[in-house]
DNA sequence: ATACTGTGTCCCATAAAGCGAAACATACCT
DNA sequence: AGGTATGTTTCGCTTTATGGGACACAGTAT
């Protein structure tokens, strides 16, 4: 497919592994033949692109977040005085989010520094089926990637189609009662959607419509911190 | 040398790229012929391991980071309590760093509320040449991987030798003036050490042995955030 | 206790993939 | 204009990767 069948099922064995795999359920996922699954497994183990536990799961090791690391430094880098910036325009608490899985990832956050404010830690791990981040790190994704979530989602397809279309998302009250949000997309030089940046704040402030108000600050921030 | 010889100079490639590299320059790195190189981070970048920007340079790709997301995702979910418990209990500013190689970036804190404290936002990057968390960060990194660098350190081989005995690390004045600082290792499965965790604040409040007062639990944060 | 099934590990004969020299195209420098 | 460096592609050949099967161990059912 790439052209070197190697790197190739090293691929599909790495996505497999993300939330752990055993032997056995790496070859179910993967249908590669269990000698070439456990053989490629374990010469990944010895580069430490995978680590192994003690019950024989293999789940991604450090080696990868060190050689990942300049991509995720620059865009982390670049995010923290863009995400003070954003908090201080809008006066509501911003966040950085990348997607994992089924999950998104807090990686970068301004908080509001006084009065009723959205409180989401850095680290913290939010559902991707509710909120205005969510909606920005799915509605560019290939059709079969989303489907299987979308019976799970507070939003529809065609939620995901006007996001697409404007540009950004607005929720209210889907990730957490009386919270409003809008986010924007940040995407790679090849144009891929790879995190998105949010502003939230309770209703009463940011109101039913709170991407009047605040998208186009939402959507500069993240236009900025794009093609790092 | 894992036994599967296409990953061996994949990974070759992908630790040559970490800062960018040209086709020249990644020849020139990995010793690879021309056309196996070319080969191989051309299959790279299809799977989006690596991008390739206008000018033909080669960094890691968003893949990258979407695989390893569970590694340090992991880790960050962990961290953010166990920073927030570590300032409580020392009453200080907490870190949690990781190495990109000459340099660390903060990837979580928890900050003391008032006074005056040492404040370090996520997404900073610091120096690898002073402090106690780059001392943790380089006290087990072989010799050939830490020479290069200790000329340009505020610290020296036997302040290293020193942290592996002790199993922490103390500064003062190294990274800022009035800033003291100490450090432990948080690490893998396999005992590797893949993260810093640090206190630090002001000299007055620390004293010229900060160790001395917050050592103990500095590394029982570290015990607790290792091997997940 | 025994038999069966599932899982993990390893070996090695074989086939296929990956290798990389060389050719070609383009850009840059003198 | 000529030489050099860099990037891209091809394809005959060699080396590497493949994966069936054997083995060991653990778990389950009878």
């Amino acid at each position: 497919m790439s052209g070197v069948g190697v790197l190739d099922k090293a691929v599909v064995i790495l996505a497999a592994c993300v939330d752990g795999a055993s032997l056995a359920e790496l070859v179910e996922r993967t249908k590669l033949p269990r000698a070439t699954a456990h053989r490629l497994a374990q010469a990944l183990e010895i580069h430490r692109i995978l680590v192994r536990d003690q019950q024989g799961r293999w789940r991604p090791g450090p080696r990868l977040g060190e050689l990942a690391n300049a991509a995720p430094d620059v865009l982390l880098s670049a995010a923290a005085p863009m995400l003070s910036a954003l908090r201080d325009a809008t006066g509501e608490s911003a966040q950085l989010y990348l997607r994992r899985a089924d999950e998104r990832i807090c990686v970068a956050a301004a908080e509001r520094a006084s009065g009723l404010r959205d409180t989401v830690p850095v680290g913290a791990v939010l559902p991707m089926t509710a909120g205005s981040a969510a909606q920005v790190l799915l509605a560019w994704e290939p059709p079969e990637a989303v489907m299987p979530l979308l019976p799970r989602c507070r939003f529809t397809g065609r939620t995901l189609a006007e996001v697409r279309r404007r540009g950004w998302a607005q929720s209210v009250a889907e990730r957490e009662a009386g919270v409003a949000s809008v986010s924007a997309p940040i995407r790679d030089r090849t144009g891929r959607v790879i995190a998105a940046i949010s502003v939230s704040g309770p209703i009463e402030r940011l109101g039913r419509r709170p991407g009047d108000r605040h998208a186009m600050a939402v959507v500069r921030a993240g236009q900025r911190l794009s093609g790092l």
